[in-house]
DNA sequence: GGCACGAACTTAAACGATTCAACGTCCGGC
DNA sequence: GCCGGACGTTGAATCGTTTAAGTTCGTGCC
């Protein structure tokens, strides 16, 4: 249906070599052919085969973006970020769900495998490392996004989520709170080990004790944050809660007046991921600003890199946060 | 690098055009050389390069998808149903954001054309539905999301934008508002004209006259909410407000409290696709709820219908959305 | 005049798959 | 003993490009 190479060579009478030279610049062509081929070119309406260059050339400056949900803004956002730097560099982004699922991962992986991507980001869901790094083969160079694996795997962005506990953790302590309630991500993240480590630091450093009660591990939905916060405060009597993602935050703050008790009175609480809305309720939410965007950015940048020159040594950067205190503590 | 079906050939001493019969099953292979083949492309780890397989058999198994923003959830969300569908019949999806732009879209298309894309998914926002058409060349069938061009050009998944702001007008008239605010988008947008003649029609039937002064259009930002809530307020008097996305929903709610006005005791507001933290806010927020995710998968179903057998009669599909009363009427 | 050289093109071999047509072998039927 | 099929396998063309390695031809130099 579309014209091809051949098409315009025929009608340029030329061969399709020349086309070719022209199309891409990549060889001295009189100006006479040029002006015969571009003017064939643009009758035919002629746009080569990304697929067929593909092939050829063995690159196919696509890049493959793995997150676990598309509809949590903290990831869409990473992705405009890291889109913004692609297309500047004339790449491409295949975006996929891993749904959190280890085995969504790998398939996806697979398809990646066989689609020849130039690179891929990815926010990685499964727990052992050395399943990922099989899956991956090292055809491609691969940076992980928010997330890392093991203590020191491979190119990562992420955030200084450890930092931010702290602070946030340590600003509780200091208003007086003895009992903060967590409620974190899965256990195998590297963000909540680093979120616990955090902790655990703050509490020390303010004298109080660790009570494992106060920890909860949710799945970042609404319903977890939700279902979290009420077992928490029905079991352990936290007066401050601390929340790893925005959909927890939001539905435990829904429960938590549900439930006829204050904020901050009651409960003083501090999310994660600033989105907008955290600043329509009523009290308006206390949230770690994560800058998402820059650090889809940043991947996509140190990503372009690698491709450009791949290199085993490691890169990893913590992107600093902003704890922004609002009404609800 | 990764292995090609020469080298599994090789290996299992058999001709690529077996190994090819083996790997897809579309030929008889005798049990033993069978055998001989699987085993060899497990060694090798072989998988077949869906580029070579896409270049010979001219599809893709790919369909392309170009909507306004990621940020958006109701944007996000029909993705996520549009890639329900498609991962269930084995195709992926590439995403990729217009940012409004009817140049970034036009640039897109592009793209899609020369990646031989199956088919296309598009929420349009470009004014001129020939332009769209020409830059689509009809090389592969395209559905349009959310938004139509012109009266009847092509297939498309919508949402009965028309009923739904008759029913929240007519609810608002109901009450005893007069001057209801619209905070609509752009005034090209098949949505906005649909809405604009939905909010006459409810006006009429509750015998009040129209006030174009009444009306304004935004970018669908919290930014422009803002913004045009305020100006309305300010210079048009409305004791009720409608608006047509979550994004200035929010934006005007933020604003009108900033006013010091009350919702709804100064204001009464109704807003369009409902998300989880329209019930956090205080008054929990009225909002037009849009099966986002339903006419995704709604989309994609047509899309998939359309590659399978295409055919010149388009369809257009009217899902139906859902008032969901709050506090804030 | 012969030779070398460069400019402007063309030829043809990849890239990694699919798939049609052809081929050999074996078997059963007449 | 010969013929016709079925079965299993292979060779080669093809998809639409890129690009290394020619080819042709005109020109300048000795």
């Amino acid at each position: 249906m579309a014209a091809t190479i051949k098409d315009v060579a025929k009608l340029a009478s030329v061969s399709i070599a020349t086309v070719s030279y022209v199309v891409n610049g990549s060889h001295q062509v009189s100006e006479e052919t040029r002006r015969r081929v571009v003017r064939a070119v643009e009758m035919l309406e002629y746009r080569p085969s990304a697929l067929a260059r593909s092939l050829r050339v063995q690159r196919t400056n696509t890049v493959g973006l793995i997150v676990p949900q598309l509809g949590n803004l903290f990831f869409t956002e990473a992705a405009h970020g890291i889109e913004e730097i692609l297309q500047r560099n004339g790449y491409s982004l295949i975006i996929s769900e891993s749904e959190g699922s280890p085995g969504t991962e790998r398939r996806l992986i697979q398809m990646f495998n066989s689609l020849l991507v130039d690179g891929l980001i990815i926010v990685p869901c499964g727990r052992r490392q050395s399943e990922l790094r099989k899956a991956l083969r090292g055809n491609y160079p691969t940076v992980f996004l928010d997330r890392r694996l093991g203590r020191f795997a491979g190119d990562a962005v992420l955030l200084d989520n450890y930092g931010a506990t702290v602070e946030a953790v340590g600003l509780l302590a200091g208003r007086g709170h003895r009992r903060i309630g967590m409620v974190l991500g899965s256990k195998w993240y590297s963000t909540t080990r680093d979120r616990i480590r955090a902790y655990k630091k703050a509490l020390r450093d303010a004298g109080i004790g660790f009570d494992p009660a106060l920890v909860r591990h949710g799945d970042y939905s609404i319903e977890a944050g939700s279902a979290l916060a009420e077992d928490l405060l029905r079991t352990a009597s936290p007066t401050a809660l601390f929340l790893a993602c925005s959909n927890m935050t939001l539905g435990a703050f829904v429960t938590v007046r549900k439930l006829g008790l204050s904020v901050p009175g009651d409960v003083a609480i501090i999310g994660c991921d600033d989105l907008a809305w955290a600043t329509a309720t009523e009290p308006p939410l206390s949230m770690v600003y994560q800058p998402s965007a820059a650090m889809g950015r940043k991947t996509a940048e140190l990503l372009l890199r690698r491709i450009d020159c791949p290199t085993d040594d490691s890169e990893m950067f913590y992107l600093p946060t902003q704890l922004r205190l609002r009404g609800s503590v």
